[in-house]
DNA sequence: TTTGTATATATGATTAAACATATATATGGT
DNA sequence: ACCATATATATGTTTAATCATATATACAAA
């Protein structure tokens, strides 16, 4: 992962919320994204795609869903970077975290845990 | 300074090399970026600029020659990210700075060093 | 089992917006 | 006048948004 490819991953709002999202919440999958960024399903999908991609992102299957993650082979520099854009902008997801917990019908990811 | 502006100034190798460059050597002018970077004035001037408004540098005029240097009030985080990038990436700007050491007629900083 | 319908996600095509670069010109200090 | 730097304008390129559509799975009725 080259410095600048992974800056202009996080040069995006949509983008940057979406890791810092899925990075506290460990795995989220399209439709939860949706309820929190209040965002059309279309625009989420494609950024994921572009994260994935890069190399930011890794995604499972299970049943209709597809889950994304922090890929698990991505360097530490990129992990200790976005932890300190977490840790010193607790506010910054603050909202998006309130409408995913208040989302009701959320997907089960607990039967078929890999 | 909101963490996407801080990617954003990052998310371009002109910039992120500037920045780079001038963290490790304290200060440079645009003359000393534009042979460190083998890049135009104009281009090099105008990313400048963009780096300065966002509040990354700070700049000073001292005879002919205008020094930038980081912004001392950036915020703590942010010389962390830039930290992390610099030492995680070594080879990153090494052929900048070796052309900076070979180029000859560097402006004098010492003379009123603020 | 098949058919229909709803839900979740992805993607192609088009348009709009943002960004980067080059050339030319301006400013300001020596 | 000369040098270093900045800015204006025009142009090309990249990036993103939207709409429409496609694929895949789930579930239920026939």
């Amino acid at each position: 992962m080259h410095p600048v490819d992974l800056f202009k991953c996080l040069a995006d709002e949509t983008r940057l919320k979406s890791v810092l999202l899925i990075k506290q919440q460990k795995e989220l999958c399209v439709c939860e994204l949706i309820a929190a960024l209040e965002l059309s399903q279309p625009k989420v999908s494609r950024h994921l795609a572009q994260l994935k991609k890069a190399g930011l992102l890794s995604d499972r299957r299970h049943g209709q869903w597809v889950f994304y993650r922090l890929n698990p082979d991505l360097p530490g520099w990129c992990r200790n970077i976005l932890w300190e854009t977490m840790v010193t902008n607790p506010g910054y997801i603050a909202e998006e975290k309130q409408r995913l917990t208040q989302m009701g019908d959320r997907p089960d990811r607990n039967r078929t845990f890999c």
